[in-house]
DNA sequence: CTATTTGCAAAGCATTTGCACATTT
DNA sequence: AAATGTGCAAATGCTTTGCAAATAG
């Protein structure tokens, strides 16, 4: 498992340090989008003296390398999430508790047909963000994240 | 044409000042979103006293009258935009030049079923942020705004 | 040993707030 | 006159940067 993190930050010329494997298996492990003061919260329960902006420097570097994705919370900030394809984001984000969870269905071919139709230009990726409740907070037992 | 948006306005119960039918005009002559600074450099040509406060607290307002519309670019910030159904914003943002446009494809029907179907959840609203080069930066022919 | 990475403190910057004054209704 | 809107200055709060010390390969 931290093997395969090691490789993955090799390939992307990512030094394997202890922080940045712990930051992507805390990420891997998530089943919400973390922001970057949930994510510094938790990893200093272990790391004493990691400082947030490291975090911020990680998350970035790791979203520029391909390997995280970063979203635009409706509340403003910024949620990041280990992910597969860069250019290929659907999330459920439930107004309620905060938890956002990815979606498969993508209409992506009528999508590229469309903009290609009315506004002539070149789709590089797309994000459809979905605002709802979730199953949790229909029922009353979400937990506000934020 | 001001007469219909003071007439919106006070069916939001807000009064019609100067500068912010001023703001609604800006944006309904718009043909893309507007950040906040771009409105505020606008605007102070006609109103000099006019503060950015002002401009965000209005914007904001205007948002929570249901009668402007708010996005998240991919750069951060905050854009704004005069729009008509609240919980279907599809917008296609250059990322060369930070042009936005509407987009008028949506699988809506297919997405509240798979929302359904797979996370029992309760569609809201809905955004699709379609991010990649315009037809004028196509052609090296935009001007970047930012 | 060299290039990265990190901590700490300080800076940046978009956005918000407090409050007295001005304006709309 | 009462409620709302506005300017100004200052505060907020997330995010970034500079730089010296620490660490990975």
């Amino acid at each position: 498992m931290n093997l395969r993190h090691a490789d993955v930050l090799k390939n992307s010329n990512l030094k394997a340090t202890p922080k940045r494997l712990a930051l992507m298996s805390l990420l891997a492990q998530a089943s919400v989008y973390l922001g970057p003061q949930e994510i510094w919260d938790a990893l200093r329960k272990e790391f004493k003296t990691l400082g947030l902006p490291t975090v911020y420097r990680n998350l970035e570097e790791l979203v520029d390398a391909g390997l995280v994705t970063r979203i635009h919370h409706p509340n403003r900030q910024l949620y990041y999430y280990l992910c597969q394809n860069p250019s290929h984001h659907h999330h459920f984000i439930c107004l309620e508790c905060g938890r956002v969870e990815d979606i498969d269905f993508c209409a992506e071919a009528q999508l590229a047909k469309e903009v290609n139709r009315k506004h002539q230009g070149k789709v590089l990726s797309h994000v459809l963000q979905v605002n709802g409740l979730c199953r949790l907070c229909m029922n009353g037992r979400g937990k506000a994240l934020k």
